[in-house]
DNA sequence: CCCCCTTTGAAGAGA
DNA sequence: TCTCTTCAAAGGGGG
């Protein structure tokens, strides 16, 4: 298998993984054109905070009509510029049109990648998770394919067929025309209930079809328990407004945030109030580090009973209504008795921010959608940041040696596409903004005094600890940085990569005997030895134990790797789907491109479909791939969660 | 039982 | 002012 050249600043190759390591590091801010998309980035983000600041007061005007326009322009269009030219530059311009309109955060996977296929997990080493996701008919025509796709972010019965479910033992003989066949499994779409707003209004049409009564007399039900559930009051302000005489009859406005657990994010308590956190404001007053007097006024809801989710004991967790009014009934001596304990544990928790939010809500149906449990994968993927430049690589990923999962290219096109955050349009992400401002008001209001230092180090005190002692043992050896320098980054372990703890400097302290790391992720550098980098047994006994347990990262590097067990390296990954571009251009890429494009004048993509080409296309991959290499079975649709013995 | 993982954003701490 | 760190949620997993 040739190797990547190492050099060529247009190589997409080797090189571009060494810059890639640096991110969230020095170097890649020296690609200019991606440091201005970031500043736009961070312009953006702050103007969303900005206005939502601003607009606190004008809830009645629309948000695209208040947000002016020419700076997210701005940023969108050197980023769908990058995106454009990233994916010419990675498929010899099969992308005419952009990408995704409007959408410039999402990279399309690289589906020329010729390591898709190969990276592929014995079957007998996966477990296939049910993956439950709408099947979509992603037809060509940018802005309804990502309709649909947005409509898929709220699932409904309309665009879940069944619940359907794919298995892929490893034998599936996926093709693209499969693949098409699934996509054209009919299923009902309705663009035009797609609300701008459509992550804020999926509480209440959500679980209906257009068929449904209309939004305002809607009742949701909650997804668990079936119970009907009263849309939000439209001029109920969604944040502490209910009176003691309502609360009891409409649910918390913000109890959408959470759907899956059917609670409010600030709980309701007393009288049969539903609240995740026990304690209730009135208990709180008198449990608080503040004395009563500090809480707000009758005005406020906490004055009503109603607690504040912030406040926790460690000692209590959640309570369902039923055992408040339980506890109601229950001894008061004993509840008492418990308050006065728990007083000097109450801890106030910080207002959630607005990807919290957002987390908080979508979290449940990711997990809905593909029964992927574990959260740190599950935040990957609303939160991951995809690069306007694929060469960039990002953050380390909780892909574990003994836990992979496997993410097929069309489910996780469909995942991103549908949950990531930054997928989400301005506007979407805006209201979290607001609502994470509201958060941090009322918080404000309930808790004049406290302060985020409150918290601070009271979660990271023993390890703070640890390091402490750790410093202290350690005569400062020199580590990765100190030892390589900046030009021989590629012996850097991975932590020092990331700014991290350089590993070795722990385990060997101070020497540096272990094989050049892969930043800490056995997939995510450009390995100087490729022995080092699949976790093949021998050299997963081989390697530190410090770095066995450093978790894989999505982004591998296949083009090291295909001699070395391709098997166990894992399938598409959120690090291809971004950097996908990055990958070398090998032979097998290039066949990869030849059938792409085939597959595409077959599957009669229409320009611009770019999100329909972009489902299709990994499938055209894995199809051509496995033809290729029918040894090296592709990784079918689904989540592999299996350890690898 | 406690901590880690993982994400973004807010805010504190420290240089 | 800038950079770094911590904490919010979540639940599986490990020690």
């Amino acid at each position: 298998m040739p190797q990547l050249n190492g050099g060529g600043g247009d190589d997409l190759g080797a090189n571009d993984e060494m810059i890639s390591f640096k991110d969230e590091g020095e170097q890649e801010e020296k690609i200019s054109e991606n440091s201005s998309a970031e500043r736009d980035l961070a312009d953006v983000k702050s103007s969303l905070v900005n206005e939502s600041e601003t607009n606190q007061n004008s809830s009645s005007d629309s948000e695209a009509e208040r947000r002016p326009p020419p700076r997210s322009e701005t940023f969108r269009d050197k980023t769908r510029e990058s995106l454009e030219e990233a994916a010419k530059r990675q498929d010899g311009g099969l992308f005419k049109s952009p990408p995704y309109p409007g959408y410039p955060f999402i990279m399309i996977p690289d589906l020329t990648s010729p390591y898709l296929p190969n990276g592929s997990l014995s079957p007998t080493a996966r477990t296939y998770l049910q993956m439950k996701w709408p099947l979509l008919d992603v037809q060509p025509g940018g802005l309804q394919s990502r309709q649909a796709l947005k409509d898929a972010r709220s699932p409904s019965p309309a665009h879940i067929v069944g619940p359907f479910c794919w298995e892929f033992p490893g034998q599936s003989d996926l093709s693209l025309h499969q693949f098409h066949l699934s996509n054209k499994v009919p299923v009902v779409q309705h663009p035009h209930h797609v609300h701008p707003l459509t992550p804020l209004i999926t509480y209440s049409n959500e679980h209906f079809t257009p068929g449904n009564p209309p939004p305002h007399l809607q009742t949701d039900v909650d997804p668990k328990t079936g119970i009907p559930r009263p849309p939000h009051p439209p001029d109920i302000s969604p944040y502490y407004p209910l009176s003691p005489g309502t609360v009891g009859q409409i649910p918390h406005p913000l109890g959408w945030l959470v759907p899956q657990q059917g609670q409010p994010v600030y709980p309701i308590t007393t009288g049969g109030f539903r609240h995740p956190y026990p304690t209730a404001l009135t208990v709180n007053a008198s449990m608080s580090r503040f004395p009563p007097h500090m809480v707000p006024p009758h005005h406020s809801l906490h004055t009503t009973g109603i607690p504040h989710p912030a406040i926790v004991t460690p000692n209590v967790k959640q309570e369902s209504s039923h055992s408040d009014i339980s506890s109601l009934n229950s001894s008061k001596q004993s509840d008492a008795k418990k308050e006065e304990e728990k007083k000097k544990q109450v801890h106030i928790k910080k207002p959630l921010n607005a990807f919290m939010l957002y987390m908080k809500e979508m979290r449940a149906k990711v997990v809905a959608e593909c029964t992927l449990k574990e959260s740190a994968a599950i935040n990957q993927i609303l939160g991951r940041r995809v690069s306007p430049d694929p060469r960039r690589r990002l953050r380390r990923t909780v892909w574990k040696p003994e836990s992979w999962y496997m993410f097929s290219w069309v489910t996780l096109v469909h995942l991103l596409l549908t949950f990531q955050w930054h997928a989400l349009s301005r506007e979407e992400q805006a209201k979290y903004y607001e609502l994470a401002r509201k958060e941090r008001q009322l918080h404000m209001q309930l808790y004049p005094g406290w302060s985020a230092r409150d918290n601070y180090g009271k979660r990271k005190k023993r390890k703070r600890e640890k390091q402490q002692a750790e410093s202290n043992d350690l005569s400062a050896p020199k580590k990765c940085r100190a030892r390589f320098g900046l030009d021989q980054q590629n012996n850097w372990c991975g932590p020092c990569r990331r700014k991290k703890k350089c590993i070795r400097y722990i385990q060997g302290e101070g020497s540096c005997a272990s094989p050049p790391s892969t930043d800490g992720s056995l997939l995510d550098s450009p390995p100087s030895s490729p022995s080092s980098v699949v976790p093949s047994p021998s050299s997963k006994e081989s390697k530190p134990q410090t770095e066995q347990m450093q978790p894989l990262s999505l982004t591998m590097k296949p083009a090291h790797q295909p001699l070395h067990h391709p098997h166990l390296l894992a399938g598409p990954s959120l690090g291809q789907l971004e950097n996908s571009a990055a990958a070398g251009k090998t032979p097998a890429a290039s066949s990869h491109n030849g059938a792409l494009e085939r597959a595409d004048v077959s599957s009669s993509r229409q320009p611009g479909s770019s999100v329909a080409s972009s489902m299709a296309r990994p499938s055209a991959a894995l199809c051509h791939s496995r033809s290729l290499h029918p040894s090296a079975a592709p990784q079918p649709l689904s989540l592999v969660t299996k350890s690898i013995e």
